[in-house]
RNA sequence: GCCCGGCUAGCUCAAUUUGGCAGAGCGGCGGAUUCUUAAUCCGUAGGUUAUAGGUUCGAUUCCUAUGCCGGGUACCA
């Protein structure tokens, strides 16, 4: 909500601009340095006393009667202007006439027969124009410049008293009114909610969520690189499915209207990835959204980022190399540090340089509850947990009870990193059967201060099997569980050895820009509507 | 979904404990000021205290409901 004076001020303001010829809103300023590259250069431009043309957003003004001081920022930095307001000028921006400015502002019509050249783009009233002595044209512009506004400015570099590099503008045009106040220049915006409601002020005051989203492209970037330099092939797979798999979860519905069909969101991109495998790619991935109709927290987001790769002819210990040389790139690339230094994350340490701790499923739980879980009756596994305090209803399934006492028990308290290997057979239908124990199967999940970070596999690749783990979903009555018959019959063609591994791309920037919540590092989060 | 907490000017915060004219800084508007950088100085405007009810002589303050945000919990291969 604007204060309605606030807003009003600033379109008279505009009105103002317009009725003196001068246009709010020009198409283009061409700019010579962006603000990092003029204080970089800062002392060779100093010395050439090279006419640089910079542009930004005005954040803070010091007037003193003649002269002004602004800080302009642009998305690399900001800079201090220096304005001696009787002697800059306004450039006008293309496509006015400077033949109205000069009469409204200096009485006398401009020179006739001026060149058209002398009449574009940087147009500033030639000198001569202006009466010796008596410059009001910026004097009276300046009354119409607020805050918040973009302006391009032209002059030379110079050091204050104080030190401080700064422009000596000699001229000054605007680029885009703002209408709306900046947020308060010294606290910023504070407020969770107008954080992330209205993410372009964060943005524009908040210096660190900036750099969040700057790290999250960077991971993002390094990711790809990493899955291309070792032949992966990227690929985009359907967000749009008839049917819905790959992971345990509500999916959202839709309609799609033509084919009077239901459709549903992605909730993971697995089964297309193995289609491809099948399809004769050895190597590939896959990052994009996924959609899951369930609750928001601090790690959850309905709509969020997964990064899937599947490799032919290699294991799940494969994968665990993969993910242990991923996230060491990443921790060397995203701390600046050639070396792989320790990663912070909510005030813990993480030291991805060497092999992850394993920590297998089933023997973790055992020694938490005394014995083995896999030997318990669905009774007996009820009766632990309720005697552990986690809390289970009497329709909560065999394998959910194992899966959640062994996230209470076990998985909440490990530091990492690590991967929690060897998971229960029942509890995850796509993996393959462990090749020591055929209760359990190929599976570890990467853990680091208790939060899941992804899945991966030896991936199952015998179909009649896989129609039995299907099956047997269904037979449980789980909840979401489809069969796939197309998925099934892709698999009878033949799916060599496989190894799949999916991870949480947020969570990885959590980690990598010490976020506590998964709000803070998706740009614009899942949000309530604002009530009426 | 459930439990708890928060919501005061455009922004950042006071006042609520114990009910008694809702204040300040930034930003705005007007003025002064030729080296400041959270500029300074003088003056001034800006509020249905999230919304709707209730208690009370009187409610930002106490009570109820609703909305949104947050924390927890539930759901979540």
């Amino acid at each position: 909500m604007h204060s309605v004076s606030e807003r009003e001020n600033r379109i008279r303001k505009l009105n103002e601009l317009r009725e003196k010829g001068i246009e709010p809103y020009p198409y283009q300023f061409e700019r010579t340095h962006a603000v990092s590259s003029a204080l970089k250069n800062f002392e060779k431009l100093v010395e050439t006393e090279t006419q640089v043309k910079i542009a930004g957003r005005l954040r803070t003004r010091r007037d003193f009667g003649k002269t002004i001081f602004f800080d302009l920022h642009d998305e690399s930095g900001k800079i201090q202007l220096y304005i001696r307001k009787d002697e800059a000028l306004l450039a006008l921006p293309a496509l006015l006439s400077p033949q109205k400015v000069a009469t409204d502002f200096l009485g006398t019509p401009a020179l006739p027969g001026t060149p058209p050249d002398q009449l574009s783009s940087n147009n500033a009233l030639p000198e001569r124009n202006v009466p010796p002595g008596k410059h009001p044209l910026f004097s009276d512009f300046l009354s119409l410049v607020d805050l918040g506004d973009f302006v391009g400015v032209s002059g030379v570099l110079f050091r204050t008293k104080t030190g401080e590099p700064t422009v000596n503008v000699k001229e000054f045009t605007m680029l885009s009114k703002s209408l709306a106040a900046l947020p308060e220049k010294y606290h910023g915006l504070q407020d969770t909610e107008q954080r992330l409601r209205k993410r372009h002020l964060d943005l524009l005051v908040n210096q660190e969520t900036r750099e969040v989203f700057r790290t999250r492209s960077r991971l993002i970037a390094l990711t790809r690189r990493f899955f291309d330099e070792r032949g992966f092939l990227e690929v985009e797979t359907p967000m749009l499915q008839p049917l819905y798999g790959g992971a345990a979860a509500e999916p959202f519905r839709t309609h799609y209207r033509v084919l009077d069909r239901d459709y549903f969101l992605r909730i993971a991109t697995e089964l297309y990835l193995k289609r491809l495998i099948v399809g004769g790619f050895e190597k590939v991935y896959e990052i994009g959204k996924d959609f899951r109709n369930e609750g928001l927290d601090r790690v959850h987001n309905p709509e969020f980022t997964m990064l899937e790769a599947y490799q032919a002819y290699v294991d799940y210990f494969q994968m665990m190399k993969l993910t242990e040389e991923l996230f060491r790139l990443l921790a060397s690339e995203l701390t600046g540090s050639t070396t792989v230094t320790p990663v912070t994350w909510m005030g813990a340490e993480f030291d991805f340089s060497g092999e992850w701790e394993k920590v297998e499923f089933v023997p973790a739980l055992a020694e938490k509850i005394g014995t083995d879980p896999l030997q318990l009756s669905e009774d007996d596994l009820r009766k632990i947990c309720k005697a552990k305090g986690v809390e289970v209803t009497d329709q909560t399934p065999y394998g959910k009870m194992l899966d959640k006492l062994f996230t209470e028990l076990v998985q909440d308290h490990i530091h990492g990193p690590a991967f929690v290997a060897d998971h229960p057979r029942i509890i995850s239908p796509l993996a393959k059967v462990h090749r020591n124990n055929p209760q359990l199967v190929e599976r570890f999940e990467p853990v680091i201060a208790g939060v899941e970070f992804g899945n991966a596999f030896s991936e199952l690749n015998d179909p009649l099997e896989q129609r039995r783990r299907f099956e047997e979903q269904t037979a449980r009555h789980e909840e979401f569980s489809v069969m796939d018959e197309d998925f099934i019959q892709a698999l009878e063609q033949g799916m060599p050895p496989t190894g799949g591994l999916g991870l949480g791309i947020d969570r990885m920037v959590m980690l990598f820009t010490d976020s506590a919540s998964i709000r803070d590092v998706i740009i614009f989060p899942q949000l309530k509507e604002e009530g009426k």
